[in-house]
DNA sequence: CAAGGTTGCGGAAACGTTTCCGCACACGTC
DNA sequence: GACGTGTGCGGAAACGTTTCCGCAACCTTG
């Protein structure tokens, strides 16, 4: 179904088709409504492939993303589908299982496909090749610095979360607050353990920093049977995620602390687990159906336009729930 | 950087570059040498927009699912987009809400896009309409009977795995085995009825089914209520999902009912809560990553052939943890 | 050495749009 | 009545490929 086969249909030419049927002026009414019924009739769809050809743009972006089923990424990627639908776009879905080959890869084929601009979520991907190949097409990172020249960044306030999370437990009461850091190779680690050190600064109170290799349950297992050996002044303990927060719970129980009785747990992330909890885990919450949408918008406002790059940070949120209270012995603020 | 300018950096026509590229016979070893040095230091990238529209075929494939934040999906989606890659198509991702009118208009721009095939997830999406516009497209209908003619149909096996939980309580030794029933209006809620029935058939047992009107955690606390007012007799519960499955462990607790020392709980589709719950809960799996991938693939074997539509079931596993038991008072098989 | 086949390559058509340009005609104006 | 002005429309170019067809040169074969 051609709009040559519309054209004839209608008894007029191509162009006139056209023109009839994208609102352009110069067409009497006539024969656009002989056209739209003819193109109606025949149920006409404009072949896509040939207008972009011809516009030199798609109307399609890339979002490329480690992997979905981390519980972070489908929000995130829901937001910015359903953004870019909004403004009349469509969104081809790369999973990249986080990994350097397979981004490029992705690249390549999304350049060859013409897109309009491209997302890029996660920590492990960039590179020079991968710069070369996106050279010149808008791009908008998430949750990571731009190893992208010329790239919008979009990211979540780890830091500020650290600092939520930390001066919660300040306030509470607790003196000896530990942290149970991730790896310091990935960068929301590295914010969320800067947030910590800021919140214990402004509070003049010491740090106890135990860093795993991972950011796991497992991770938070072991790292609080260490902080139970090593530090037992600790009455609270800050989890780099909610995961080593929930090995953080399994081990105060399995060694016989309260939770909150005995020692305070925050956790980052505010995974779907941390309502079910017992107890329910406090936690901070990054905004990811916004840091979604915020980013799809700025790619959208990038292409097209030649406005310099930005920066965004997008807040996160504390949600204080049972799994943090004032200690016990030390007595805070509200403690008689 | 278009063909044309490979072909003149090589010194050779356009049709040679691309009989070059594209590892087409009748070149010389020399001038395909010349070619790809010349492609390769310009960086060239092929449009495949044109190749597209001159092939009549885009590498594409159209991805409808009602929404990404139901933790079924992301899976799912993985899967499928994972073996699409593996086999050179990209994804078009949409969302519709689970919604009709959405869906179509999807679909439109699915059509207008030339996509080679759509699979289509979700209950609630269908329609007259939604047929006509993917007329002669290959189209793999997920987890719902096809409404679109000539559609593959991947379904999950949740009849069968209804059975499956129910026989389990049934070798438990229960005899009087209620189900919390979703609404009637959904299949999926009517084929786990279907599978509870035959279970308890088999075991010539009586039924006792309380249908709700969502699958959610409040439904399971309600019907729960009402089950304990009204069926006391009963030593198990089977409930349609794990929400549900939930919501019952809530309502049990809540009038003081040990789990599964008084009453057993099923629950059905293993999210990833029903680990962590206490107890933790035993579930019946839907292997979501292998129905993305074996809808993905045949969707893709349906591409080009014309082959006749297939039917194919997707085997669930039921997973025992510890929500269920013998029953204390009457005693199992394997009480003495 | 002529005839026929093979090899390597270029010209051009085709895919389905959009849009520029130009043509014909009607209308108003001097 | 000649002349601009504006309106409605068709022809054709262009977007960047792939591939058909044809042409020249070479090789084989009798």
């Amino acid at each position: 179904m051609t709009i040559r086969e519309v054209a004839q249909a209608a008894g007029v030419s191509i162009a006139t088709v056209s023109r009839a049927l994208n609102g352009e002026s110069r067409v009497s009414a006539a024969t656009r409504a002989r056209v739209t019924a003819a193109a109606e009739r025949l149920g006409y769809l404009p072949n896509e492939l040939a207008r972009s050809l011809h516009a030199g743009s798609t109307r399609t972006i890339g979002l490329v993303v480690p992997d979905l089923t981390n519980p972070f990424f489908p929000e995130l990627v829901q937001a910015a589908v359903a953004l870019a639908d909004e403004r009349g776009h469509l969104v081809l879905l790369c999973p990249t299982a986080d990994d350097r080959d397979t981004a490029y890869r992705t690249a390549v084929a999304l350049r060859r496909k013409q897109v309009d601009g491209v997302i890029l979520i996660g920590d492990r991907i960039g590179g020079a090749r991968l710069a070369e190949v996106l050279r010149g097409l808008p791009v908008v990172t998430v949750d990571r610095e731009a190893h992208v020249p010329g790239a919008d960044v979009i990211l979540s306030a780890h830091r500020e979360g650290g600092r939520l999370a930390v001066r919660h437990l300040v306030e509470c009461g607790h003196r000896h607050i530990a942290h149970l850091a991730g790896p310091d190779t990935l960068r929301v680690s590295r914010d969320r353990l800067a947030g910590y050190s800021d919140a214990l600064a402004e509070a003049g109170l010491p740090e106890v920093v135990l860093a795993g290799d991972g950011l796991d349950e497992a991770d938070g297992y072991r790292l609080t049977g260490e902080l139970l050996a090593r530090h037992p002044e600790c009455t609270a303990v800050f989890a780099a995620n909610d995961m080593m927060a929930v090995g953080a719970l399994s081990a105060l129980r399995a060694k016989g602390f309260d939770v909150p009785g005995d020692i305070s747990v925050v956790g980052f992330d505010d995974i779907h687990l941390a309502g079910y909890l017992r107890p329910t885990l406090t936690t901070v919450r990054q905004d990811t159906a916004l840091l979604g949408r915020r980013a799809a918008a700025a790619l959208l406002d990038r292409i097209g336009t030649d406005a310099p790059p930005i920066r965004e940070v997008v807040p996160v949120e504390l949600f204080v729930r049972e799994s943090t209270a004032p200690p016990k012995n030390t007595g805070g603020p509200d403690a008689p």
